[in-house]
RNA sequence: UGCCCGAUAGUGUAAUUGGCAACACGCCUGACUCUGGAUCAGGAAAGUCUAGGUUCGACCCCUAGUCGGGCAGCCA
């Protein structure tokens, strides 16, 4: 499948275009993708690392993996695996440049060193809160350390003591000397390294003191060669700092940061806290619940790379928050199914029809094409009988307006079989309709030349010969587009009460008895489907990933 | 009454870098169809936040304002 080669032009692109006419880092491109393993990758970071990696391929660069595992008190390896996971599923190889920012712990520890030598980091003995009193506020200046103005020679011993846990975890800090009267908050002396006594998933206990973020980027990304360090908007006030410290350690070829808005998307939330409140307070099944917006959630629900691929290319890259509709999403899953998903008939809610005419022990194999859109996808046969079922929905004992289904009187045609015609209605003493007597056209055999046609065709599956499968509707989590927007109200009371609806009596067609976890098929008239990662042979479970667009839907909600 | 950033159809992005607004999604019509899907054809929809200025000419440059977002973790 051809892929959307010609990517529209962004920012990033501009820059990195001027910054390679002016012969900037050789004419290198190289970015990285820097996650922090505190949780699972989401559709937002998929942009990012399409965005990232995209850029490298298209510029013949290179993009690294690297881990922000800077504070071992909220990462675990759990998040390390299952985001290797997801960014090689989305398609993408970082080859062998697979790093940790844990990784450079001893070089990091060096240029702190360099910085106290030429006293532009010191050793901070406040306690945390001092240091915060002493921050000042957006509006006014914060106020000196006493502590900072000690040696040299005292900063060392005690940044040398610090590191060799002769301290409490608090009892000091690392700081960068700036500007306490900066306007700029991050430039008001940032803390670079405090002491904290915890197990680190990469380096265990070696250490107990661990660099901050704003420390270790840019020198992770200098150490990397990293010429173009992309980020989103929050870290755009932190540029400053980010530059200093390379400038300070008087580092060459430096990286250059550039931020741009993170993917927002209506009707759900993107916050790895609030994603993992779900998944605590059980709200959804997990981190790959199909209604979660997480690359597993995705993938579980019958996303391909793809389709997210061309989604992130689609939202484009821009410096302005915005807020992506869902229905683009939506677009991008389809019309990859399109293409690839086989058709087949399933039936949800299953409503008996007995073709009266139809000789009771017959069985006829009927073809039928695997997928109209691709003819190498061949055909397939499909067993009919006198009795099936097709869908409730396709019935009315009295139609609406443009109704072209199955009524009393009506003719109907079964998808690759017969015309049919509903001639009785049977009901129960509580006046339910339990089946229908139709009769058929013997003469309008599918594929037997061009025989009559009608308005209306409908999926069926033949009754002794159905499989029993659940199937699993899911809609958007959320019932606000912005469930963030009222901060009177917790964004959980958005939570849409039937964002799930499992149909556990649903009928499909005898060759799906043995699809695999994973398979993705087009419900004809319906939507398409994957079999969930938990369906067995014996318990098919089917989730549906998006719905078929559905217009006879509008018509009828605009007669109303 | 601080600092930083942003503003283009309903939504998200473009505009050969100063030449008079385009693409995608969504929406509406129609054609076609053994999926009310797909496909095809067509359509509505912004005059670029506001007010000035520079210029033959401004979405683009300048000034002032408005609105929105971010910044006071020993989080990233």
């Amino acid at each position: 499948m051809e892929e959307n080669t010609n990517t529209p032009s962004n920012f990033i692109r501009d820059i990195i275009d001027k910054d390679l006419e002016e012969g900037k880092h050789n004419g290198r491109v190289h970015t990285r993708f820097p996650p922090e393993p505190n949780g699972y990758l989401h559709i937002g970071h998929a942009k990012s690392i399409c965005l990232n990696f995209g850029i490298a391929k298209d510029y013949n660069g290179l993009c690294n993996l690297r881990f922000d595992d800077t504070n071992p008190e909220k990462e675990e390896v759990e998040y390390v695996d299952s985001i290797e996971e997801d960014i090689r599923w989305l398609g993408f190889d970082w080859e062998d440049r697979m790093y940790f920012a844990s990784d450079y712990f001893g070089r990091l520890y060096d240029f702190a060193v360099q910085l106290i030598k030429e006293s532009t980091a010191y050793v901070d003995s406040s306690s945390a809160e001092e240091i915060k009193n002493n921050r000042g506020t957006p509006t006014e200046p914060g106020n000196e350390s006493p502590f900072r103005n000690r040696t040299v020679e005292e900063n060392l011993k005690l940044f040398e003591e610090m590191k060799e846990g002769k301290y409490e975890d608090g009892a000091h800090v690392l700081r960068a000397k700036i500007d306490m009267a900066s306007p700029n908050m991050h430039m008001r002396d940032p803390v670079m390294y405090r002491i904290k006594r915890a197990e680190h998933h990469n380096t265990g206990n070696e250490w107990c003191i661990y660099p901050m973020y704003d420390y270790a980027h840019p020198i992770s990304d200098w150490i990397e060669h990293i010429t173009h360090s992309i980020c989103t908007l929050e870290f755009e006030i932190h540029r400053p700092l980010y530059d200093w410290f390379l400038i300070e350690l008087h580092l060459e070829d430096r990286p250059q940061q550039i931020e741009f808005a993170r993917l927002g998307l209506n009707y759900t939330v993107m916050s790895k806290r609030k994603l993992l409140q779900l998944v605590k307070e059980g709200y959804v099944a997990g981190w790959d619940d199909p209604r979660m917006p997480t690359l597993s959630g995705l993938r579980r629900r019958g996303y391909t790379p793809e389709s997210i691929r061309n989604f992130s290319e689609r939202v484009g890259v821009a410096k302005r928050d915005a807020v992506t509709d869902y229905a683009l999403l939506e677009h991008s899953i389809r019309e990859d199914l399109n293409i690839r998903a086989s058709r087949v008939m399933a039936v949800l809610k299953p409503l008996k029809i007995v073709i009266t005419n139809y000789p009771d022990d017959k069985v006829e194999q009927l073809e039928t094409d695997n997928n109209p859109e691709d003819t190498s996808a061949g055909k397939r046969t499909i067993p009919f009988s006198k009795n099936i079922f097709i869908e409730q929905d396709d019935f009315r004992e009295v139609p609406p307006k443009k109704f072209h289904r199955l009524y009393p009187g009506n003719e109907v045609r079964l998808k690759s079989a017969y015309i049919i015609k509903c001639n009785d209605v049977i009901k129960n003493e509580n006046g339910e309709i339990t089946e229908l007597h139709c009769t058929y056209d013997p003469a309008t055999k599918s594929g037997a030349g061009d025989s009559r046609s009608v308005k209306g065709t409908i999926h069926w599956v033949s009754e002794p010969h159905a499989v029993k499968a659940e199937v699993r509707l899911y809609d958007r989590l959320f019932t606000a587009e912005d469930p963030e927007a009222d901060d009177t109200k917790d964004f959980k009371e958005f939570i849409n009460p039937h964002s799930l609806d499992i149909m556990s009596d649903c009928l499909v067609e005898p060759g799906l008895a043995d699809a695999k976890p994973g398979d993705k098929f087009q419900f004809i008239r319906q939507g398409y489907f994957c079999v969930d990662p938990l369906s067995t042979e014996g318990k098919l479970v089917f989730n549906r990933t998006v719905a078929l667009r559905d217009s006879w839907a509008r018509i009828e909600k605009k007669g109303k």
